[in-house]
DNA sequence: GCGACAG
DNA sequence: ATCTTGTCGC
């Protein structure tokens, strides 16, 4: 795991990227909804990535994959995709089931260049994307109603790019923007569908299999 | 120069 | 992200 600097093309790439987020409304509630995270060992040399599948209607995981793979790139603020990106993409197309949305642990637009890790991996995988991050990465917002579901714009040089939402009674609001062929709506209705706790169920199961033995 | 800064 | 135990609160 080296490189201390940016390679040249990497904002470039995001910005070509990011003109190939689709906007569009997603129709209903998706039965099965995929969901990634990541988890590093504390010599920050390996990667341990989980993806699930997460059935809606039957509140459980129906699938599942963990695979470990050397870290190659350090955490750079507004570039971790690159980092995360190619494991995850790796276990994403190990997934069997019909998933319909896929959920990452980041931004999805709310990014500098509009090309948070969702839109990123939404657009090279061209299918429905949603980001949820646990912190605001950038832009301003103010604090949502104290309620579950409650919602206040996140805003960047004036425009939306995503919202600060409650999804449960008095927890720290997520930060969800739309990743790809989603519209901000649909995605608010999305993760609070697939939440039975703060974080929907989708990355929270895959965050727990990450953390799972990294023998 | 001084903060801010997904995971 | 990771290092870390108990502890306060619903």
């Amino acid at each position: 795991m080296k490189m201390g600097k940016i390679p040249a093309e990497w904002p470039a790439l995001q910005i070509e990227l990011a003109k190939r987020v689709k906007v569009e409304p997603f129709a209903g509630i998706p039965a099965l909804v995929a969901g990634v995270d990541i988890a590093f060992t504390a010599d920050g040399n390996t990667a341990q990535a989980a993806a699930v599948v997460y059935s809606v209607a039957e509140k459980r995981i129906i699938e599942q994959h963990v695979i470990r793979r050397p870290v190659k790139y350090p955490y750079v603020p507004n570039f971790l995709s690159f980092r995360e990106g190619p494991i995850l993409q790796e276990l994403i197309a190990e997934l069997r089931e019909p998933w319909e949305v896929i959920m990452f642990d980041g931004q999805g637009i709310a990014h500098p260049r509009d090309c948070g890790l969702a839109a990123h991996l939404g657009v090279l995988l061209d299918r429905p994307a949603i980001g949820v991050a646990k912190s605001r990465l950038c832009g301003e917002h103010e604090e949502p109603g104290l309620t579950a579901g409650s919602h206040s714009p996140l805003l960047l040089d004036g425009k939306q790019v995503g919202i600060a939402l409650r999804t449960r009674n008095g927890v720290k609001p997520l930060f969800v923007s739309i990743g790809n062929r989603m519209d901000l709506e649909s995605a608010r209705r999305i993760v609070l569908a697939c939440c039975k706790y703060r974080v929907p169920e989708p990355t929270r199961q895959a965050d727990i299999l990450t953390k799972r033995r990294k023998t």
